[in-house]
DNA sequence: GTAAGTTTGTGCATCCGTTCACAAAGTCTT
DNA sequence: AAGACTTTGTGAACGGATGCACAAACTTAC
């Protein structure tokens, strides 16, 4: 099982999947450099993470390391790449275009990721037929009828939208749902939701200053998958 | 152990004290519908969890439940603002006045929940002096002129600058950031960093979706704090 | 070709978090 | 006052994630 080709559908764990971007992240310099094979340790230490949990991590991707040498930083990109399903981009659709959608639209980090902003949604008569970054902003019914297979939604409305929203999306077939607006979405169990609360974030770290006056050295939220 | 008054000082887990926020947020709606009572049942319920967990998570801030009946709405709001550390609001500092930052100052959501802007910093001449939101941008040197104790900083800067800010944030005392660039920031061990990484989470989300086509009805983050 | 050096891959032990299930402790009814 | 009913608080079992330590596998030097 050590270098079985065949072993490329093991079920990965929740906990590694998480991780797997911030590696991806981490190897862009390397490439950028021109360096062609990686330590785990080397890696390990600009993903911010331990050599021993790097190499588990990679081991469940039937990883291609090769013992007294490393990895092959191409070879670790382009497989990362592939169980992440990056290879070709992905169509995210931004709902809500206030403070916050306008932001998300405008940020450039996603082309660079394997993600191309293709809808941008709002309800608000005003707001839609403009361009924003480059993009024209459509009302839901447009939407709704040329929405297409395997699109993330990213939910940047007021919280007190965002329900109704995401009944109107996974009614379209949506699947996948970034939320930005605090609270809970209540979904269909086949629909992924993952949340990011910036009060939530605030709150936690408000917690740790006041407490240990800060001793632990935390890294992300692995947002860890429930 | 069941009631003992003088068990406030427990410590919590790491993975309860990242709900905290949730169950707080779930309670808002009660108090304004004027609900006295809730049974762990019904509060699950709105936060997205099970029952027994929130029980358990509960009694790790010495929970004054009664058995029978349920908890008080206001003494558990009282308790799990205490425990947090919000009585009175934290301070925050968004550096970096880009669209995101730009976003972020005008974000309604943190007054209610315990956070103050105070101050928004940037670099650029061009923008220092501007009012966002009400609020004067200043240059990093008036920040750390005036910033006082117990604050958070939120980083908003380009990937490329966001290391340089950490280390000038830390030696004026910081100890908590929220860090809104890409990348890992490296950081004093008494200092606590939380990530959120939007293209991270688009990429978990694309994970699961081509995978498994979205058998799972994910939460939340956790983001189990390292 | 052999020995020394390097780095991966993983078995094992440990820790942390979640879930179950039930006794304890209260309320309500009669 | 006693019994039926409700809901909490938690012990215990379980499962997943992390960290350690080392054998296996490869390279390099001589």
């Amino acid at each position: 099982m050590t270098t079985d080709p065949t072993n490329t559908r093991r079920d990965i764990p929740d906990a590694t999947v998480a991780r797997l971007p911030v590696y991806l992240r981490a190897l862009h310099p390397l490439i950028s450099a021109g360096v062609e094979v990686v330590s785990s340790e080397e890696l390990a230490k600009i993903a911010g993470v331990r050599s021993a949990g790097l190499r588990k991590d990679l081991s469940y991707l039937g990883s291609y390391g090769v013992r007294g040498v490393g990895y092959d930083v191409e070879r670790l990109t382009t497989e990362m790449t592939s169980q992440l399903g990056l290879q070709h981009p992905w169509s995210v659709a931004i709902i809500g275009m206030g403070n916050l959608g306008h932001a998300l639209a405008a940020y450039s980090g996603f082309e660079t990721r394997g993600f191309e902003v293709q809808w941008l949604v709002d309800h608000d008569p005003q707001i839609v037929g403009t361009y924003i970054a480059g993009i024209r902003v459509v009302d839901f019914a447009e939407f709704a009828a040329t929405v297409t297979d395997q699109v993330i939604v990213v939910v940047a409305t007021p919280p007190a939208a965002a329900q109704a929203v995401a009944d109107a999306v996974v009614a379209v077939g949506v699947r996948s749902i970034l939320n930005f607006a605090p609270g809970v979405l209540s979904v269909p169990s086949h629909t992924q939701v993952r949340r990011v609360d910036l009060a939530t974030e605030l709150q936690i770290l408000a917690f740790h200053e006041q407490r240990g006056k800060g001793e632990a050295h935390v890294a992300s939220d692995e947002i860890g998958a429930g």
